[in-house]
RNA sequence: GCCCCUCUAGCUCAAUGGUAGAGCAGUGGACUUUUAAUCCAUUGGUUCAGGGUUCGAGCCCCUGGGGGGGCACCA
């Protein structure tokens, strides 16, 4: 037999001491194994496995007995092998499925020889099934005896480091299932993701919200200031864009006379990747007909509370702002203060968009706030407040009162026509939310669009156009409306206590690997 | 797009410019109550890639790549 034999990499041919570490030395023993038990007759990847329940469903049942108990209840658990000691003539794994870990105890009478020993050459990470009997250890360890078993799955990749998990970014994020499978706090944050979410539809469904799906896939891409994904659709030759709000079909529908609507969906901006951004994002956005703003801060108030108590048991989160970290109690009330409020207090000198633009521009040279010169006194005001004011905003704050030149589908505030009855929530700094009272009139929102295109025609690629078919729904009248969106990314980010959005999106978006 | 940091065994991490190491995983052995089991022995490396400086580079320099952080952008 010639050297030629072995494969390339596998350079345990000629050479009986080389290649017997190393990750292609190790897929390669286990593929060994899967060979063996084929021509054994047996199938190392079964069709299925009946479970008589949950490993948590076993704790629950069980987990009160005295230690060193034996009992007759046969179970039939199944789960991923995370650790396996053995003693000899006894092994002790400890198996995992979705919802807890129980100890199975293989003992060498009980099996018999062979099925000790096949049970010896399981690998961690291996899936098992078992059938067994609820015991406990003289240590009190609640157990499955395990009086025949079978393996579910093979796994052919050594898993990570059992103790200290994975820490590498890059393998976290890429590998997300690797990530899943031995770090606790990535469990923990996606379940946590997945209650807040539960917890938004459990509310909005008792307040007579119903949940609706609108297009991804629009011919302009409006309701909030972004530049959107491009993409085409070949048989109708044209151009569309990625959504970057649910806005405005969701208040096509208010028209419509569906009163209250909500819809949690992606959308999509084509900016920055940071700690708190991803191209591609979760918003929840709802439209409740004969509300105003006001109702809208406080179901926004209401939604987050209860998430986090159905999320995590309490309402006390930590929040973690650019420089400081304190926890907040959700329950208590939330500040709310005008944004020219805000600046005033910042800088010391009252702000207000019907000053001359000339009066603020100077304003902000004075405070090392950069602006365009097509800019307006309202978006200045805004930059001003970005750059002078957001970042003392840790604790939940309702701002209010933003200029409608930076709002083109809120309504003029009642009292002030400078200004819209309009409010974002800031928390550790960051916007997690953003509502008003939506704006009805069809001319004026006319005009309002007609300002954006102008602004857009002037080279700002993040200003909205003329949307006809939203126009036209506005002329059969929408009644009055309170609007809100809450990005569910950073709501999540918030209650899980994480501090980069990569944390609660399951793939993140990345640059792709080359393999 | 700009700046800074980082990349070493499957994983977690070491290594003054001077022989690339440890723990875990793996392999062989001991052990019938372990708990990250323990004990003995042991395999495993293109140090992200390509250049350069040097007698000598994992380490210093340059270019490129991945990731992280910051800035810009982010109604």
């Amino acid at each position: 037999m010639s050297s030629d034999d072995t494969l390339p990499e596998a350079a345990s041919g000629s050479d009986p001491t080389a290649g017997t570490g190393g990750l292609v030395a190790e897929k390669a023993k286990r593929l060994q194994k899967l060979d063996n038990m084929r021509e054994a007759g047996a199938n190392p990847y079964p069709y299925r496995f009946d479970r008589t329940g949950t490993l948590a469903e076993l704790r629950a049942a069980h987990g009160q007995l005295e230690a060193g108990t034996e009992t007759e209840v046969a179970v039939a658990v199944a789960g991923r092998i995370m650790l396996m000691r053995d003693s000899g003539k006894l092994i002790f794994a400890t198996v995992r499925d979705r919802d807890g870990e129980v100890q199975l105890f293989v003992s060498k009478a009980v099996v018999g020889d062979d099925a000790f020993e096949s049970f010896r050459d399981l690998d961690l990470g291996d899936w098992v099934g078992v059938h067994g009997t609820v015991m406990t250890t003289r240590k009190g360890e609640l157990s499955v005896k395990v009086q025949r078993f079978e393996l579910l799955s093979k796994a052919v990749r050594p898993m990570p480091d059992k103790w200290h998990g994975l820490t590498d970014t890059d393998t976290r994020f890429r590998q997300r299932y690797a990530d899943l499978i031995v770090n606790d706090d990535a469990r923990r944050s996606f379940r946590i993701r997945h209650e807040i979410i539960a917890s938004f539809r459990r509310n909005l469904h008792g307040r007579g919200f119903i949940e609706v799906e609108t297009p991804v896939l629009h011919v302009e891409a409006g309701g909030a200031h972004a530049r959107p994904f491009i993409t085409h659709h070949n048989t109708l030759d044209m151009q569309l864009f990625l959504r970057i709000a649910l806005e405005l079909h969701l208040k096509r529908l208010i028209v419509g006379g569906m009163e209250r609507v909500f819809e949690i969906g992606r959308i999509f901006r084509n900016e920055g990747i940071s700690t708190r951004h991803n191209p591609e994002f979760t918003m929840m956005e709802l439209y409740q007909a004969f509300a105003d703003y006001s109702e809208m801060i406080d179901i926004t108030e209401a939604l987050i509370t209860q998430a986090a108590i159905d999320a995590t048991g309490s309402p006390v989160v930590t929040i973690f702002g650019p420089e400081v970290e304190m926890a907040v109690d959700l329950t208590k009330p939330w500040r709310r203060a005008r944004m020219i409020d805000l600046v005033a207090e910042a800088i010391g000198e009252e702000v207000h968009p019907s000053q001359p633009v000339e009066h603020l521009r100077a304003l902000a040279t004075q405070h090392g706030v950069s602006f365009h010169p097509r800019w307006g006194s309202g978006k200045i005001i805004e930059e001003l407040f970005e750059n002078t004011a957001e970042h003392r905003l840790i604790a939940p704050t309702f701002v209010t009162g933003h200029p409608v030149e930076i709002s083109p589908l809120a309504r003029q505030d009642r009292n002030d026509p400078y200004l819209t009855e309009r409010f974002e929530l800031f928390v550790g700094a960051r916007e997690l939310a953003n509502g008003y009272s939506e704006l009805n009139d069809p001319v004026e929102q006319r005009a309002r669009f007609v300002d954006e295109q102008a602004a857009k025609d002037a080279g700002d690629a993040e200003r909205g156009s003329v949307d006809e078919d939203y126009l036209r729904a506005l002329e059969y009248g929408m009644p009055p409306t309170g609007g809100l969106g809450i990005g569910m990314d950073r709501v999540a980010m918030l209650i899980a206590g994480v501090h980069s959005i990569k944390e609660v999106i399951l793939f993140p978006t990345l640059r792709p690997e080359v393999f």
